[in-house]
DNA sequence: CGTGCATGTTACTTGCGGTAACCCCAGTCT
DNA sequence: AGACTGGGGTTACCGCAAGTAACATGCACG
């Protein structure tokens, strides 16, 4: 009865929910990170109010909508990354599955990279987290695997977090430049990468000739 | 004559620009990257159309900022990275440069590398320079750093491109965690990454005990 | 003197985020 | 049946910031 009654508005509401979140996604996928709150009513075949009667505010809609498409690459890169392989192996295929995931779809990549956050009075949203989230969560997710998996000696939970949010920043980095300018193909890229990781930085040799160092 | 006279208007004009960058680098520093173009000419003591004849639009005026906070720390970047030393001294070196300026003066460094934001409709911005163009300036010059003083063999190319931006990458997402959570010193997370980059991941042992891998 | 020309201002338009007030229709209670 | 309530929806509005005319002023030159 009322229970029942409850959950079944509670579904249509949810139904509806995700409904609006599709339509938005289309509509950021279509214009970009600016899309505005008109454009994705329209979109939706609504109009604004009932969008920030579901969200709140625009904040609460793009969180919404990040928070989908991270979890989906957040599950792809678990998946990866736990594969019963060698070490150098999983690295490389988590790599590669991140860099597959921002090639096939970039203008998620974009979206989630670069939320733009409140905005104008931008008063309503928490200075602090100015960032993207989604940098962060992968950052601590790849510490907690480093720091479960591998040996590391005394500190190893400083080093672990130091060293899983470099990670993430690295490959984050390098795919932000390699998916602007592509200058070598994912394999080469992912290779490159993973050589750094494994210390050829630290083993190669001077320049012969070079400047005098 | 006219030469003299263009230049003499000329050099008044820098002058004022000059004067008028300062101004806006301290209502952003005081009010943070959202700051109005309003305020902005009110903290010049002048009006809107003055800041927009000098600098076309807010992207115009941001970049023009952007540019002298971005050189600077470049300089100083480059100093740490030119200093007669051994490779791994340096690498610190540079590294702690980085970490002190984003430690002394946070607000710049939140303008640098979130400058997108703007504030409502952002859509007086390009989209195509979305991110922050120190991180590519910064991978660049790296890149080129290792290039010329490295002995990396066939592909030394791409793969000194690759890394300037990966270790930028990494430099800049440990520096963003760091400064959010100030987890540990700056020497422990200077530490820290020197080892990532150094092979201790790939060094590690597996953990006894752990999941089977 | 008037004619440029750079510098400055006021006053406007446009577009967006966000909100208040109203509307309508399906059930429900008496 | 008829008033009552509440979720889904809309129109019309506010405030504010980017960006733009159009008008005003000071100063060199012929």
């Amino acid at each position: 009865m009322d229970t029942t009654q409850r959950t079944e508005q509670q579904r249509s509401a949810d139904r509806r929910r995700r409904e609006l979140l599709e339509a938005a996604d289309r509509v950021v996928l279509r214009d970009g990170p600016g899309a505005s709150m008109n454009a994705i009513a329209a979109e939706a075949g609504i109009t604004k109010p009932i969008l920030y009667r579901h969200f709140g505010d625009k904040g609460g809609l793009y969180a919404a909508l990040a928070k989908r498409h991270t979890d989906a690459l957040l599950d792809s890169l678990r998946a990866a990354l736990d594969a019963p392989a060698e070490r150098r192996e999983r690295v490389e295929a988590t790599l590669d599955t991140y860099l597959t995931a921002i090639e096939a779809r970039p203008q998620v990549y974009r979206f989630l990279m670069h939320p733009a956050e409140g905005s104008p009075g931008d008063q309503g949203f928490d200075v602090g987290k100015h960032s993207a989230p989604l940098l962060r969560r992968m950052g601590e997710e790849l510490a907690q695997v480093i720091e479960d998996r591998l040996d590391l000696g005394p500190g190893s939970h400083q080093l672990a977090r130091v060293w899983g949010h470099g990670i993430v920043g690295m490959m984050h980095a390098a795919g932000d430049w390699w998916l602007g300018e592509r200058p070598c193909s994912r394999a080469e890229l992912v290779r490159s990468l993973a050589d750094l990781l494994w210390g050829r930085l630290a083993a190669a040799g001077d320049r012969v000739g070079g400047p005098g160092f």
